[in-house]
DNA sequence: CATTATTGATAGTAATACTATTATTTTTGT
DNA sequence: ACAAAAATAATAGTATTACTATCAATAATG
């Protein structure tokens, strides 16, 4: 059985799980837009990768920022969608926000429940390149067309949680945004500047740090 | 009386604050670069507003990549003068520590010591535009070349200050480009993005967040 | 099996990110 | 003050990118 993960449709032009050409762009995408970067990457050379044209392509996707942006929102949703397996019957709410933060700021394991092949890829594509699909003057169209409704989704459920357990704390928002933001920042320094950062101390340096920081920070 | 600010030589092929035109790059650079974003910032736009050609940009910067990790570096070297203004004959370690997270963290005043009347421009940049020059196919041989050398060195001296403080935390470097970055991010957010932020409930809630993750973290 | 939708093949365009060339102006050393 | 050197302006040109357009071939569907 497959788990159907949400995305926007007014990131697609034709719904690319919708056809087996349309898959093939996704999967030869995912590989090509991690192996060249973000700027190397172009609909041309996808064609070529998948034996298909460029027009073709077009005819899924406006352009490859909206392509990006849609491997952003899947991810999101795989995200969305372990979050709530994570926190499904689990009584203590010091647990579920425990176990969301591990969802969150962890690493995916393949032996994990809902785990999701592409996620592992995904996350490497949202580390390396999803500052450059935000950091646009577009962001407040794309953010009226619904484009982060899954990401907006997971910060406000967890912070919700965040004030349950600690109604005092000022910034429940902000505390749950910057653990995201964080850990993607600080793996992709673990690889390109680790003198930014504290990683080979033990197993996972950014999971422990999150959930340090939620601990110490607020009271119950 | 004028402060140099060190910027890295291999950023440029001939140094802008050298010549008229090259300072003109620089002021009218920087103006165009916030109205249009790096997208579609080109040098022959800029040409255009400073009156010059395509070719005498060239002839200071290979690129528009390079011209943005110039104005990224010379934002950090203004800021780690500011840094140790703020932190020059302060005794206590611990107003040291709270002096540099609200530099690093807060905004600029132009009423405060050390203003830089550019500084609030770079700053705007580096808030939209940083990502897209750090995430990039190029990063290792960048940092090779010294590029983030001013930035590590802000993260390296105020990761001292926390280990002094505080021996017994694990993640000194990781503590202070987190919120480096986030007050970067959570700026950004705040505009674009709010209900991923807590904004509207005092002055400054980046910096406030900031100080208080600090003071609940650390023991002394 | 006829119609419709989808894809392939090919061509074309405007803009970008440069490089190259030569003329003109500005700076500098004496 | 003036010759030599350096910097800039003006202009042209190239490869690549990010598309749009056209039409034929193939596949799906009712």
């Amino acid at each position: 059985m497959n788990i159907s993960i949400q995305v926007s449709a007014t990131l697609y032009l034709k719904d690319p799980t919708s056809s087996e050409i349309g898959l093939k762009i996704l999967t030869e995408g995912i590989e090509l837009m991690q192996d060249l970067g973000f700027e190397a990457f172009t609909f041309k050379k996808l064609a070529q990768n998948i034996q298909s044209t460029e027009a073709t392509i077009y005819r899924y996707f406006e352009n490859k920022h909206n392509f990006l942006l849609y491997l952003i929102n899947w991810y999101w949703g795989i995200l969305s969608y372990r979050l709530m397996l994570a926190t499904a019957n689990v009584p203590d709410l010091k647990q579920q926000l425990s176990n969301s933060i591990s969802v969150l700021t962890g690493l995916p394991d393949p032996s994990q429940l809902g785990y999701i092949a592409e996620e592992m890829q995904l996350k490497q594509i949202v580390i390396q390149e999803s500052g450059k699909a935000l950091h646009t003057k577009m962001v407040d169209d794309e953010n009226q067309n619904g484009i982060y409704l899954n990401y907006k989704s997971i910060v406000s459920t967890v912070a919700e949680l965040v004030k349950t357990i600690d109604p005092s704390f000022p910034y429940p928002e902000m505390l749950i945004s910057n653990l995201i933001e964080n850990a993607n920042q600080q793996r992709f320094f673990s690889v390109h500047l680790p003198r930014l950062t504290n990683t080979s101390t033990e197993q996972d340096a950014v999971e422990a740090f999150s959930h340090l920081i939620i601990q110490k920070v607020l009271q119950s």
